[in-house]
DNA sequence: GAAACCATCGGGGATCACCCTGACCGTGGC
DNA sequence: GCCACGGTCAGGGTGATCCCCGATGGTTTC
């Protein structure tokens, strides 16, 4: 297993990445460094490594944009998002942008290898707290808590429309679906969307979309 | 470290369930168990585990619907599937139900168990090769293929048209946003409907949607 | 037992969504 | 010069949506 594990270093802390490459030691070949954006495009251009060492915050743009000039060019690439910051936000940030993994500057240096040995193939890194950001993320759990508040203003037999309208069958459909009458559709319908302060059944479907409901 | 850690095994196989309860040893305290949906829900209702092991492939709805149902009342209970499948479908479909993690059915006992912990403990827990699948999912990478098929083939007026009736803008109200009128934006709406084979502004809401557009 | 909800309906009407046919103009290709 | 295409618009139609007014019967709360 010596095969040249090759990785550029991407932090506008001069002496972070001279820390950095000196806990890697001889296992890792440090093929490239960057201080900013244009830079670090420019040299994992040049250098192609096996995987890319990419602080968050990074001065002309922060690091969604080096993902996404290299990853437009070369999509193979692989991130390994490493910052200070644990905020979901930045996480769920560069994980969209296409980073493979991300983990916090408190790791050590072994523990910093293996990460991009598991990154190099293929796999998901995550310090075990931050995964939990990107499930629920995913999941859509996040957004969970102020839904119950509005949606918890419905009526039962309310919400039972409001599902059937938001997957766009037309009244008389869900008026036959649920053995009333399209009147009662047309009132329980006035209602969501009263409550909910919407406007029409399109708002409806995106509201009911947005929240995973369907 | 010695609290109480209790799950619930959920799996259509008894002898599996049998096995599980033997792997786990004297660590992990088994309070229920079930071989189908409906007793599933029942029994996690009934027990308040602090994890449930959920085997994906369930008779009567197979494991999201357990999910679904379960977290609908009590939305902090923890899932850990657990399967035979590697399936990229199979792994995003649970997460995105709300399970906080995923192991094949090839894992060891103490792995288990550390897997079992790590999700009592809010973390996210999956086999190495799984993770990917769900970050590539996350990042939308998957999809983006056969978006551009059909989004190319409208026109650049088409697709401005077509985003804000998909957010829900009435005809009237695109109509002035681009200064044109409502005959033209029915006749936009009526090409982006025919090429994406829609039949209406509710399938397009949400095909919009699903391929994060708006 | 009144008050406050909820679910169920109706009439009537204004507006909107969607479709069809047809039209005009400008750009670009052949 | 003709033709195809994209963008603009019109008339006219049908059915759907949404709101206004109302009504009845049932439950729960005080």
């Amino acid at each position: 297993m010596s095969e040249p594990l090759t990785v550029v270093v991407v932090d506008d802390h001069a002496m972070f990445r001279t820390g950095v490459k000196a806990e890697l030691g001889s296992d890792v070949s440090v093929v490239g460094e960057a201080g900013d954006v244009a830079h670090a495009v420019d040299v994992i251009r040049a250098t192609l490594p096996d995987v890319v060492l990419l602080d968050v915050h990074l001065p002309g743009g922060g690091g969604t944009e080096v993902l996404k000039e290299v990853l437009k060019r070369a999509p193979e690439t692989r991130f390994l998002a490493l910052s200070v910051s644990d905020a979901a936000e930045d996480v769920i940030a560069v994980i969209r942008a296409g980073a493979r993994g991300y983990v916090t500057k408190t790791i050590d240096g072994p523990e910093l290898v293996a990460a991009i040995r598991r990154v190099r193939d293929g796999d998901a890194v995550f310090s075990p707290r931050l995964a939990g950001f990107v499930l629920d993320a995913f999941a859509g759990t996040i957004q969970v808590a102020d839904v119950d508040e509005d949606l918890d203003r419905l009526t039962e037999r309310e919400r039972e429309v409001m599902r059937l309208i938001a997957r766009g069958y037309a009244y008389k459909e869900v008026a036959s679906t649920l053995f009333i009458s399209i009147k009662t559709v047309e009132s329980h319908v006035s209602s969501v969307l009263r409550k909910l302060q919407l406007s029409s059944r399109y708002e409806l479907t995106r509201w009911a979309n947005d929240r995973r409901l369907l």
